[in-house]
DNA sequence: AGCAGACCTGACCAACCAGTCAAGGTCTCT
DNA sequence: AGAGACCTTGACTGGTTGGTCAGGTCTGCT
């Protein structure tokens, strides 16, 4: 009978699985975002998604091994954005950058911002290892960074991790905190919003840090 | 025999009263911090305060009333420390002492600070009634002292919206995501640190907006 | 002393949940 | 075409959870 009624066309086998397994992690994203590991169930994933609950168990052994796979999906994603501080770059731009890129993130990966909220928030049981190594790598390498502007009298002689931690905390406010910027804004923030709050967040840390701003855009 | 082996001195019924609800909303603060409602369980509250949890259900008829209550005792404490945003003040005064007071709270009240991330993070299913009204109007005379200052040129011309999601997610951040911090920190940040912290959030918030961050404490 | 009402708790229950399984369907390769 | 691997799924299960309840204990009052 023609093929299988998924919106998608069939490809390979290996293609279809690929496609069966991202669609249940995105369910699963969604899900444990909503309602935390404990609150989510292997039926409303699969309802999300919909595949019997079965299914779900034939493709993720467990439901840990799952959302282990969707909170390492959504550090890889965070990775390549921290890419995006240059650290090769003048401190304006890096900054700006940076800042930009992760307000994008906050927009359009609200779920995994707030799976990795969640994970975190409750000590990081499943990704601990992650913070202590490659989190930890990547914050030293900008840490250093930020020293050697402070040494050159670039910035305003300020501990880094202050400033790394306002950048995390200022911008994932807009995807794990959504519902609460929502409320207060009678509504979804348009883009115009989305814009000036990225140029405002900007302006605010780099004249801050003793930096001019510049021209926004 | 004497009395309750509890370590409280027995007093009138209704301080007994008072004392084993308190208790119990305590514990229950901690383990919906660390678990989340779903991941917490009635049973694991009762352990934290060494109660049976029969017990508990005498106390609080149903785990989302409990839940309901934590929350709603969480808020409160929030607004009380949100009227040391004095709206008469100097804007480096009003804005100096609200953070300060902010960091002081994570520090002080780490696991309700996570509730209500949590609730909040997971659509505010309890609580909507408190976003759409109190904090609607706390919000909107902050932003209204926010405009006055704009509008007589003390601070730069920034929408105040984005000025106080940027105080509140930073200072929250510290308790939220303590543990990444910690981690990050090998170890609990000191006293000084705290100081520190708190000092070049100051700094950067005041001198963000145009305002000279003046000296240190 | 004695009693009424507040307080406490072990044992229990119905609902729910992660995970299993066996039976049947489908695809691919020869 | 046929074999065998791969995929799908309804029905089931053992364990856990929120919540109940009957019977007990304690407290304050007369």
């Amino acid at each position: 009978m023609a093929q299988t009624e998924s919106a998608e066309k069939s490809g390979t086998r290996a293609e279809m699985r690929e496609e069966t397994e991202r669609a249940i992690l995105d369910a699963a994203e969604v899900v444990f975002a909503e309602a935390g590991f404990g609150g989510a169930t292997m039926q409303a994933i699969a309802d999300a998604c919909g595949l019997p609950k079965a299914n779900l168990h034939y493709y993720f052994a467990s439901k840990e091994k799952l959302y282990r796979r969707v909170v390492e999906r959504i550090f890889m994603i965070w990775l390549e954005a921290a890419d995006s501080f240059d650290t090769e770059a003048e401190p304006e731009i890096a900054l700006r950058r940076y800042i930009a890129r992760k307000m994008l993130l906050s927009r359009d990966y609200r779920s995994g911002s707030k799976v990795w909220a969640n994970e975190v928030m409750h000590g990081a049981p499943i990704i601990q290892d992650y913070l202590e190594t490659t989190l930890q790598a990547w914050t030293e390498t900008r840490v250093a960074v930020i020293r050697r502007w402070i040494a050159e009298g670039r910035i305003a002689a300020i501990d880094p991790k202050w400033l790394l931690y306002m950048i995390w905390a200022t911008t994932q406010h807009y995807a794990d905190f959504a519902h609460q910027v929502e409320t207060l804004n009678h509504g979804p923030l348009t883009d115009a919003q989305w814009q000036d709050a990225t140029e405002t967040v900007c302006g605010i840390v780099l004249r801050g840090i003793g930096l001019d701003p510049g021209a926004p855009r």
